[in-house]
RNA sequence: AGCGGGGUGGAGCAGUCUGGAGUGCUCGCGAGGCCCAUAACCUCGAGGUCGGUGGUUCAAAUCCACCUCCCGCUACCA
């Protein structure tokens, strides 16, 4: 038999940020859930990457002294580790300057060209000499560049245009007949009434600089950021073995960037004559201490400071726990500890400490798992697949909280009974591995001290009555 | 301005789509239990007119209308 398979994404980030609490985000969401497809015996694809082209890049690798390519070359370890230390296992890392990606945006555009969805045009914008960048008139400040305070000046140019315009119907009409396409759901409402006031044309090529994509009917022009970066998600299924995954399963992006992912991304995909993926998730932003994170407030917290506070699962879970995924939620230092303290140490972690520590003083004798019927699998796993992860851990702690009661009642450590204590052991096997997913590095360890695989599986197999152990500690507390 | 989201015990949140005793979670507070465990764990309790007004209904936090306050988005900007 076959493998259903499963295609996730995160967006490609532009690699002269830091990899920050945001970036993090994204990708763990991707990490976890091509984790749980995997244990449930999917074939898995998880994309992720940067964005390697564009004005900015150019600009900074110029001041830097280097080559673009070069610049980038020396900026895409940052991400690597920070997706190490976070312990994500991606199965390609893409760059919008890799040779089998360049090549698949240039066929796409020849084609897109061809069908007549591109034309020539003039761009106008409001231009400032000193930022070399366009602006709109609302980012204008009395006429003058929000940076420079300098006097603005109109400027044409040459550029070519997609006719997104063309595409609203069919557009609104895939909306309709795909309701999950967007999610969650609330923002798709957002999206389609947006779509319904119009869209304009959209330049897709630039003249004034020349990193990135040359189009390959006019090479004077580069393709505009956009097109180039969408593209990746589908050039990446086109290498020999992984044409199967296309069409994506779920795209996870932040909400900022919806529209592009919601509304050009299906036109371009339309127009190429592509299949269309699944569904576009935009989860929410994160607020730190209630304010909203910006990098000129000094209020970004990158990966390294989040793993360092109370490690890289108590990070992982904390993100996923606290807040609804889709929605916004507050960052704060103080929070995630106490949920470090509170629901990792004091919980998961001293029930397998008490309960292997009982094992270890009085063994254990297999025996059929009343215990693990209260666990609510068949909802967790519904759960997952719809993407609630916050409501999932919900129903897993709260197995835990049964466990720890049920230690409680039954007080193995007077009566030694070793049946109890079986089942204690059982559940602990079935909790790691529906935790796998979020914390790996602590269901590993439980996995490796009570001995079992982490397959899902292996959670209604009984577990064979071995030596138990008393544990290390899994999680101290701060 | 338009569109979207929100206002639930002291704090932060679920619950609202598919109405059914104010149910639940994390923290804080009060009392008790346990002693296996990471001074952890378990039980009980105090505390809310579910933003306001009106409507539908046998029944509304939940559906409808209006009002009020907060927050976000408004496009070629990753």
């Amino acid at each position: 038999m076959v493998n259903k398979k499963f295609y996730i994404t995160t967006p490609i980030y532009y690699p002269n940020d830091i990899p920050h609490v945001g970036h993090a985000y994204t990708t763990i969401a991707a990490d976890i859930l091509s984790r749980w497809f995997r244990i449930r015996g999917y074939d898995v694809f998880f994309l992720t990457g940067t964005d390697d082209h564009g004005k900015k890049i150019a600009l900074a690798a110029e001041k830097a002294g280097k080559s673009p390519k070069k610049f980038t070359d020396s900026l895409i370890p940052k991400f690597k580790e920070a997706w190490k230390k976070l312990n994500i296992k991606y199965d390609r890392f893409i760059r919008t300057t890799d040779k089998d990606h360049e090549k698949i945006v240039q066929e796409i555009l020849q084609k897109t060209y061809d069908k007549g969805d591109i034309y020539k045009g003039e761009y106008e914008g409001y231009y400032c000499i000193g930022c070399e960048a366009y602006y709109t008139e609302k980012d204008l400040e009395n006429g003058c560049c929000p940076i420079h305070k300098t006097k603005i000046e109109k400027l044409k140019e040459e550029t070519y245009f997609f006719k997104l315009s063309k595409y609203q119907k069919a557009l609104l009409d895939f909306y309709k007949k795909n309701p999950d396409f967007i999610s969650p759901k609330n923002r798709r409402q957002e999206i389609i009434n947006r779509v319904k006031e119009g869209l304009n044309d959209l330049s897709i090529s630039r003249t004034s600089f020349n990193w990135g994509i040359p189009l390959p009917f006019d090479k004077k022009h580069i393709c505009y950021v956009w097109q180039d970066a969408l593209y990746n998600y589908y050039s990446a299924t086109r290498q020999k073995g992984k044409e199967k995954y296309w069409p994506t399963n779920i795209h996870l992006i932040g909400k900022d960037i919806l529209w592009f992912h919601s509304v050009y991304w299906p036109a371009f995909l339309i127009s190429a004559g592509i299949s269309l993926p699944n569904c576009v998730f935009a989860h929410g932003w994160w607020t730190f201490d209630k304010e909203k994170i910006s990098k000129s407030r000094g209020k970004v917290i990158n990966v390294d400071e989040l793993v360092a506070i109370a490690g890289v699962d108590s990070a992982r879970y904390f993100l996923f726990r606290e807040g609804v995924f889709g929605e916004d939620s507050d960052f704060s230092e103080k929070i995630l500890i106490e949920r470090h303290n509170n629901e990792l140490a004091n919980k998961l972690g001293n029930l397998v400490s008490r309960v292997t520590n009982l094992a270890e003083k009085n063994q254990i004798q297999k025996t059929t798992n009343n215990l693990l019927k209260k666990l609510k699998l068949k909802q967790i796993e519904k759960l997952i697949k719809n993407y609630e992860l916050d409501k999932a851990l919900n129903l897993i702690f709260e197995f835990i909280d049964i466990c720890n009661e049920y230690v409680q009642n039954k007080k193995p450590w007077e009566t030694k009974d070793k049946k109890v204590l079986y089942e204690l052991v059982d559940s602990i096997k079935a909790i790691a591995i529906l935790l796998w997913p979020f914390i790996p590095e602590t269901s590993e360890k439980i996995a490796k001290q009570i001995g079992f695989k982490i397959k899902f599986d292996e959670i209604k197999k009984p577990i064979p009555a071995n030596k138990i152990k008393k544990s290390e500690i899994l999680f101290k507390k701060i």
